[in-house]
DNA sequence: CATAAACCCTACATATTTTATAGGGTTTAT
DNA sequence: ATAAACCCTATAAAATATGTAGGGTTTATG
């Protein structure tokens, strides 16, 4: 299951993509509408801001605005930032790889065989979805 | 990612699938041989059993073993045995539904019917897979 | 150029979930 | 009879997720 993080940050993105006409959109305005604390949800717009998703203004009239196409924002990265890996197991994750406390030997075991191609599977399904398919959906 | 908890039913399981010969096999050989704790594992092999994918034999010479064919075990029955939803949002689990806090309108949100699609594909993966892929793999 | 609006950062606090541990009771084969 | 193994409930430690607090920095505007 998601984080509320990612789902925060799902929900932000989405109200950011609905407002791409006007310039910026204020924090306050994005927390109110989904009932999110202020200060929680600038944590996870400046963490989408670093990983290239947002941008933002500073000064009076400032706020942050999508700085990418929806089509160019999958719900993989999202997912990645917030959360972590997708894959099932540390051991077969492309970008949090780490060795399985509980394995003796990576090399034989048919848990991690299966579950690269899980991981390779899910994968496919994540990247081909974007902020866009949520929009259209709406 | 999965929890301990369905890590080492999966390696249970795998383990039982090896010794499919042998009448039954002890929680101690198990726990020893993965490095688990013997009280923990326990009940997780009771959580199997209660699901109907294991039997157990009480007394001396007793222990457990595999009721089903190992490809009748799909990965998406143990994860969702011991670590709950497969979907990645509550509102779209079929399993174990409940309306997302922060929503106020499932029937109009967008996230909501992307994930949807999400937990379809993903289903389709983890009920294809079984615990007999993982055996072959080894 | 003062000031208010808004972004940015660090550290800490609370709540929840995961991961066990403890201890004892029940069933069954020999 | 007894030892081996299953079965159950309650509690505790550890890790993670979630949220707060407080203050500093940048910038648009009057």
């Amino acid at each position: 299951m998601l984080s509320k993080k990612t789902k925060y940050a799902l929900h932000a993105l989405t109200y950011l993509g609905r407002h791409k006409d006007e310039k910026t959109v204020l924090i306050q305005e994005i927390a109110e509408e989904h009932g999110i604390s202020h200060k929680f949800l600038e944590n996870i717009l400046l963490e989408l801001k670093k990983a290239g998703m947002l941008g933002s203004k500073k000064g009076k009239g400032g706020g942050y605005y999508l700085i990418k196409e929806p089509k160019d924002i999958p719900l993989s990265k999202v997912i990645r930032l917030l959360d972590g890996p997708i894959a099932l197991l540390p051991c077969v994750s492309l970008n949090y790889y780490e060795p399985c406390e509980e394995c003796k030997n990576e090399a034989v075991c048919g848990i991690n065989k299966v579950m690269i191609q899980v991981r390779d599977e899910t994968l496919k399904i994540l990247e081909n979805k974007s902020l866009e398919d949520i929009l259209n959906k709406e």
